[in-house]
DNA sequence: AGCGTTGTGTGCGCTAGCGAACATACTGCG
DNA sequence: CGCAGTATGTTCGCTAGCGCACACAACGCT
């Protein structure tokens, strides 16, 4: 469902525009690659970009004064990064980190603010993938509140595969610990739980999902009510 | 710094829009009473209306499927409940309640749009408005994740009463700890804590905070960011 | 005055997840 | 080949918060 050659429609909402819109963009975005790890936006610091994910998936993450750190939310190839840059603040207290390696496009700024400001149904278009967003971000409030580590875990090996091509996430349990929020050990019990049942198969930072239907019987109701949003907002959105 | 008579003014979007936006807006507000519980929306709802609470608060709640909540963020005379109208998605998968009673004004869904649509000054004061509530769903979700039944309380409080005019808010255990999404009998410890300790006093759903100053000690980073945030996107913003 | 309702206080056993320390085991590099 | 680094597995004691049960006190209605 992915294009695999690094086709910027690869990207949903790029794939959504109008063809007019379409053509004014396309001269303005530079292909990236987006290496596990890259920062894409710190705290407080004014963007020079968006980011438009092909195959790659991008956390926003929160990192605490004491380093600890929770993801608030992940973009993926049904995305874009950098959302504050339309919404008017320019920055935000979070942090965006490629989550998974891949490759994108972005978009300067002031191109981005441009585009925006036409206020056609690129407008409209960006609004609602915000508003999706915002749902994520609900619901993992709600899920880090009430659901346990074996359900997050679920939830977020079922978000990051919807963004990805294949069954296959390259992915430690410690980077996976950080995203949740959660301590190394207690994603590597819940991991060995899932592989003992057969749901998934892991090795040094390779985890392959074997039985997608089972892992969403162990998530909790957050990961439905995300996907069934995105779903509802963006038509086009998500594959499963 | 809240007019004490019912004056949409009091609510800070409104009192922020340009004059040839208000005298627009004006003869289209409604002037309502909200009294504590009442539901603005219901999650999957259409809404019919967007409310700017003047000295009324409004949590915006998630109910899953098993009763429990979670406060996912909350409005106040600075906000307006209803954002989905304008993102576009025209309903939400959370629930608006009347978590402190009070007065506000409400403006008709199409009214709404119309206005949005005609992308002026109004389009982004909104959507930093928006921006600031993002911010204060993903401070909530950290703070779900990392800190503590006592800390959460004191942010809770902090936030509830920005919002209010005055040092007293009308609030029994049990409905913080719906709100929290935690036992009542939790937050029962941590109010005696906080009590015994000089920095509130409450009795039968009556709660004065005495010394605001401590309690911001007290509390978690994630009030501070917040704040700041309001602050940094709506200049007029939340007093304290 | 009496009574049900509502709000708060307290105790108890239980579990998930934490923090820390340490044991393997695989992998890539010199 | 050997070694350092990286990823995963395991143990142990500890604490916050849960679920449950119940006591009590204040309020408000008849």
């Amino acid at each position: 469902m992915i294009a695999t050659s690094n086709d910027p429609r690869s990207n949903q909402l790029l794939a959504a525009l109008p063809d007019d819109e379409w053509h004014r963009w396309q001269p303005h975005l530079e292909a990236v690659t987006l290496p596990l790890g890259e920062v894409l936006y710190e705290p407080g610091v004014t963007l020079s970009h968006v980011y438009f994910p092909t195959n790659a998936i991008v956390s926003l993450l929160y990192v605490m004064a004491n380093g600890a750190s929770a993801e608030i939310a992940v973009v993926g190839y049904e995305g874009i990064v950098g959302i504050s840059l339309f919404m008017g603040g320019e920055s935000t207290p979070s942090r965006a980190v490629v989550q998974s390696a891949g490759d994108g496009f972005r978009l300067r700024a002031q191109v981005m603010k441009d585009e925006f400001n036409r206020t056609g149904p690129v407008l409209h278009l960006l609004l609602r993938y915000t508003q999706a967003l915002i749902t994520q971000m609900a619901q993992t409030a709600v899920c880090n509140r009430h659901h346990s580590l074996d359900q997050q875990l679920c939830r977020w090996l079922l978000l990051s595969l919807d963004r990805l091509d294949g069954n296959d996430l390259v992915m430690t349990q410690e980077l996976i610990a950080n995203m949740l929020g959660v301590r190394r050990e207690g994603v590597t019990e819940g991991a060995l739980k899932l592989q003992q049942e057969g749901l998934i198969r892991y090795a040094r930072g390779h985890i392959t999902v074997l039985d997608r239907a089972r892992l969403e019987k162990r998530t909790c109701e957050c990961y439905a009510v995300v996907k069934k949003e995105y779903d509802r907002l963006l038509p086009f959105s998500v594959a499963s």
